[in-house]
DNA sequence: AACTATTTATAAGA
DNA sequence: TTCTTATAAATAGTT
C-alpha cells in the first residue's frame, strides 16, 4: 500500500511475512483502542501468530466481552446450539462444555430444569416448543396423507385387479356350467374358489402401517 | 486525521460519534481482515457498539480461537503438553459422538430435520413435544399463580394500611373540625389530601411483572 | 529500526 | 446513509 500496492493474499517471503505481521498487528491495535475511546465501544480483540504467539487487547474485561457476545448471539435463537457454526474444536474441555451447555438446553427444550427461569423465558420457552411441536405434528400429518393417498391409490388398483379376476371366474363358471349342464349361481360357486372382493386391510403393509399409526382397529374385516 | 487531527477522546456529539463509530468499524474489519490473509494469523475481534449491538469477525472458529486464548497465558508457546493431547484421544471421539447425537436429537426435538423418522417416531416425538410443553406450560403457569399470590398478600397488607391511614386521616380531619367548629364529610376531607384506596398496579413492581407477561393491560386504572 | 514515497483511512461537509 | 475531498495516518519497500 506504499511504495508499491500490495495484493491482500498470504505473503510469501517469511522475513516479509514477519514484519508486515509487526507493523500491521500494531496499527491494527491501534485502531481498536481509538474506535473504543472515541466510540465508547466494547472492544476484544485476540490476535494470534502464525508462529503462536498471542497478542490480545480489550477495552474492559475480556472474559466480560467474550460472556456478553455469548449472550447474545446476534440475533439467533438461545436455544440454537452455539457449536453448529463451528465446525473445529480440537479441545476436549471445549467440547464436553458444549455438550454440557447443549444438555441444559435439551432439558429445557423438553420441558425439565425449569426452576430457575424467570417468567419471560418461560413464555419465550413455550413458544418455541409449541412451534416445535407445531413442526411435527405437520410433519406427522403430511406423512400421513401420503400414506393414505398411497394406501387409495393401491385399492384402485386392487379393485380393478379383482374385477379382473371376477370376470375371469365367471367365465370360468360359464365353462364348468356349460361342461356339467347344470345350473348354479356365479356367486355361491366363484365364493367356494375363495373368490371375493378384495379387503384392503387383508395387505401386509396395509396393517403393518395401522399399526404404526396405533389406529384403533389394525385388522379390521371390513 | 484529516480536514482536521481529531484528538482521542470520547467524541462528544451523538450524531459524529455514530457516524464515526460506523466509518472506522467498518476500516478496524478491514485491516483485521487483511492482516490475517497477508501473515496467516489467527484473529478474532468482537466490537460492542455503544448502543449495544454486536459486531464480530473471526478469522477461523471464534470459539476455538477463544478457547486457544484461554488455554495460552499471553506469549507462551503454542503447543500444548502433549499429555493433553493424549488425554484427547478416543475420549474426544465418544463425546464427539455424543454430541453428534444429542443434537441429531436436539434439532427433532426442536421440530426439524424430520423428514427420516417413520410414523412410529414421529407420533412418539409428537407426544414427547406435547409432554414437553405441557411441563413448560405448567411451570409457567405455577410461576404465574405464585406471582399473583404473592400480589393478592401484598394488596391485602396493603389494604390494611390503607385503612390505617384512612382512619389517621378520620382523626385529623376530628381534630380540625372541632378546632374550626366547620362540619364537612370526612370524605371530602380525605379526598382533597389525596387520601384513597390503594390501587395495586400503582406499584412499580407490579405493573413490571404484568409487562413481563405480556397482559392486555398492565396500567389497569382501577 | 529508520526512512519516505505512496496508498489508505477518514473528518468534515454536502 | 452515502459521497466527496482534503488531509492525516499507515505502511511497502528500501537502507
Amino acid at each position: 500500500m506504499v511504495r508499491q500496492k500490495i495484493e491482500i493474499k498470504k505473503i510469501d517471503n517469511l522475513t516479509t511475512r514477519q514484519v508486515t505481521f509487526s507493523k500491521r498487528r500494531r496499527g491494527l491495535f491501534k485502531k481498536a483502542k481509538e474506535l473504543a475511546t472515541l466510540c465508547d465501544a466494547e472492544i476484544a480483540l485476540i490476535v494470534f501468530s502464525a508462529t503462536g504467539k498471542l497478542h490480545d487487547y480489550s477495552s474492559s474485561s475480556m472474559t466480560r466481552i467474550i460472556q456478553r457476545r455469548k449472550v447474545q448471539p446476534e440475533g439467533i435463537n438461545r436455544f440454537r446450539p452455539s457449536f453448529l457454526n463451528q465446525v473445529g474444536g480440537d479441545n476436549d474441555d471445549a467440547i464436553s462444555k458444549e455438550l454440557m451447555a447443549l444438555t441444559r438446553e435439551f432439558k429445557q427444550l423438553n420441558g425439565e430444569e425449569l426452576q430457575d427461569l424467570g417468567m419471560n423465558e418461560l413464555a419465550r420457552l413455550e413458544r418455541v416448543v409449541e412451534s416445535a411441536l407445531g413442526r411435527v405434528t405437520k410433519t406427522k400429518n403430511e406423512k400421513l396423507m401420503s400414506e393414505i393417498s398411497k394406501l387409495e391409490t393401491r385399492e384402485i388398483e386392487l379393485a380393478k385387479e379383482n374385477a379382473i379376476l371376477k370376470q375371469q371366474a365367471e367365465v370360468y363358471m360359464q365353462k364348468k356350467r356349460n361342461a356339467t349342464k347344470q345350473g348354479s349361481s356365479v356367486e355361491s360357486i366363484a365364493n367356494s374358489y375363495g373368490f371375493r372382493g378384495h379387503c384392503p386391510n387383508e395387505d401386509k403393509n396395509v396393517s403393518d402401517t395401522a399399526l404404526k399409526l396405533g389406529l384403533p382397529f389394525p385388522g379390521g374385516d371390513c
